[in-house]
DNA sequence: GGTCGATGTGGGAGCGCTCCCAATGACACG
DNA sequence: CGTGTCATTGGGAGCGCTCCCACATCGACC
């Protein structure tokens, strides 16, 4: 195995020539020096020497050896993006895509790369191996975390090692750690309450697995607004589910099952799982929104061409991921600033599903459009506002309890 | 901006100090080419000597420096795993979503690490900048591309580059670049002609943009299999759409409106636009397989769960995720290798949508289950096998015509 | 007892950058 | 004309590894 660059070979037609710096400056009659200012933007460089260098660069088609940099700057310019293997629920649902895509577009626009990682087999293990060779091994600068698990053991370890890391979703227990997230609770409070708006008083709850924080907080929402309508909960009205299509369906058949009578609305946790109750409502001839009425979550663009189109709670997860890689960047060059928590906001999208097909129901809340976040980088609402329904309830960011 | 360590700072619990080969060599009373070699693997070392260097190595939680390994080795054991952005389904179908969790997995196995490449924006410059910044930079090892578009200007400048590549789906105007791919040609046309034995003859196409060379493939496919029944294709039947489910449904509404009558059996090129077409049917309250009978392609799990369940040719996306990053890694350790191709096999799941319920249709092909290529890493056929359907007609691996 | 190979082991010389400091020249001012 | 100041520029010293070569050390063998 010869690593050496077979150098004496003539160069072929646009084959990668390795080319340095002390290349470039011997070709543009300057230094070293010279050169990794005019890469690096320093500005103690004459506009004479810049541009006769910068051309040299451009014609050599020259790129600075990322592997050396790293070395000397201690930055490699990487950031993980880790997606836990143990939610089983990953491809099943867009979120994760639309998350990982999220993150590399803010990344692209930083000059910054994103390291993938993530173990679908859940192996202890390679988990561990993962963690030291990509941590410890220095390979990144910093890390988001996808979805924080209860207990997430990794997340205890970044905060020992005291690594820059960014939580998408709350960490109540590691105040320590930054992170970013909507209000699950307070936005699955506001859905039931437009359910109970809509006069029904039987609501089920197709959830996600318990042991995923947001989807927690999404069950204590649904009590909440039981509870504040004076509203005594059926607890077979409550299906733990799974975040996928398959899992909503099961749960929604269950629900129908029940030997208190079906619910007359569902709210199901995530937009996928609302998708499966869907399906099963319309095998079984259900009327939706008539017999039983479904909101969903996450506003997934996709769920806009069902029948009828399903209202749910839109959460920004392109914002989030935005607002992740803007943290992280901020915590890398500051690594003893605090830690930053944020909340954004997300909408409930008023459309068929739930019965809203114009006039707001009785006694709707109706919120002017909340201010963002003080995070730029938060554009909202998604770009697909436009596409059905109207907002009717928005929860404006606010600093979270920390 | 401070960027050296914090040296004299006192160590907190767990915190990560900065270590090197050389203190694990001082500690262990050896020199830093001994603690090298333990790193490494290397025979050469006495087991007494490597056993007390390990120890060593683990007491401190050492992990060599990746950039300063990669300076050294000219290796940086990152690949790069680039998903077009042109694609606009990327994420609206879960065959990226798939790809890229069975890359990252062979990765894990190999501790390969994986960099994540892609701009939804898809605009020629962020795609310059990123490529320069990647591969010029040498931030990767190799490259392995997602799906490449007709005519892709990044799949040729990786040729030019005589860049470490591999391709998942054929490139056959460029036989220097390695790729791995199924038959989609051969696929499609034995989905047809599945529907053809059924008795059909008005069969529709629900097709893929034609810029996805996989998506042309398959419309030759669906004409090979008319010509072959002497049936006279109607233009009329034959739907370009976009691999979404909107797109699926948009489609399937296109082909019902058809003056001449609509199909009896609609072949839709991803189980995502069979999904579409199935809502739409659903809707007009059209009896699937009975008013018009369906297959779709991919063989995603989910569909398993509509009713009737969805035919479908199966792919092995994990498996050619693996074979790329088994090809890919063969070729960055022998750069001078002649370029390889590999085409994996396919599977018809004959399920409910299709008519198939038991006893194969009259003149249905039945092969006996095809031995999967050369390439061990292949597993096939996907995991979900035993939960429903059953092979009929498969693909057996060949060398492709280069 | 000398020679040879096999087997370990140590240290030097980079890899291609960044950062620091010293040196240079130009210019203004006293 | 001396001196200080500023803007530029060059070169040295690493960053923490890998690789190569030299140098033991130890038997085995003649």
């Amino acid at each position: 195995m010869s690593i050496r660059p077979a150098l004496p070979r003539t160069p072929m037609k646009g084959a990668l020539v390795p080319m340095s710096l002390e290349t470039i400056a011997r070709l543009a009659g300057v230094s070293r020096s010279t050169v990794s200012r005019v890469v690096n933007d320093d500005p103690r460089v004459r506009p004479a020497v810049r541009e006769r260098v910068l051309t040299v660069i451009s014609e050599q088609d020259f790129h600075p050896n990322a592997a050396a940099r790293s070395l000397a700057s201690r930055k490699t310019r990487i950031i993980g993006l880790l997606i836990p293997g143990a939610v089983s629920f990953i491809f099943s649902d867009p979120y994760f895509p639309t998350l990982i895509q999220g993150v590399t577009d803010a990344c692209n626009a930083d000059d910054l790369n994103v390291m993938l990682m993530m173990d679908p087999s859940d192996d202890p293990a390679t988990i561990d191996r993962l963690y030291r060779r990509v941590i410890r091994g220095r390979h990144i600068d910093g890390l988001v975390i996808g979805t924080s698990m209860i207990d997430d053991p990794l997340v205890a370890r970044m905060r020992d090692d005291r690594f820059p890391t960014v939580v998408i979703g709350r960490c109540p227990d590691e105040p320590m750690l930054s992170w970013v997230d909507i209000d699950n609770r307070e936005a699955a409070r506001s859905v039931v309450e437009h359910l109970i708006a809509h006069g029904h008083r039987r609501i089920g709850l197709i959830g996600g697995p318990r042991s995923v924080i947001a989807a927690q907080n999404r069950f204590d929402g649904y009590h909440d607004a039981l509870s504040a309508a004076g509203i005594v909960g059926d607890p077979d009205m409550v299906v733990d589910s799974d975040f996928t299509q398959a899992g909503g369906a099961a749960a929604m058949r269950h629900l129908l099952a029940v030997t208190a009578g079906p619910p007359d609305a569902v709210f199901a946790a995530s937009d996928t799982m609302a998708a499966g109750a869907f399906t099963v409502l319309a095998e079984i001839g259900a009327r939706v929104p008539n017999d039983i009425a479904l909101i969903g979550f996450d506003g997934l663009e996709r769920h806009l061409h069902t029948y009828p189109t399903l209202s749910t709670m839109a959460q920004p997860i392109t914002g989030l991921a935005r607002a992740a890689v803007a943290m992280l960047r901020r915590q890398i060059d500051a690594p003893d600033a605090p830690p930053a928590h944020h909340v954004l906001p997300t909408f409930l999208w008023r459309r068929g599903s739930c019965g809203c097909s114009g006039p707001a129901p009785p006694g709707s809340i109706r919120h002017p459009p909340g201010t963002a976040t003080t995070i730029d980088v938060a554009r909202y609402p998604p770009s697909h506002a436009e596409k059905g329904g109207e907002p009717v309830h928005d929860h404006p960011a606010r600093p979270a309890p920390v």
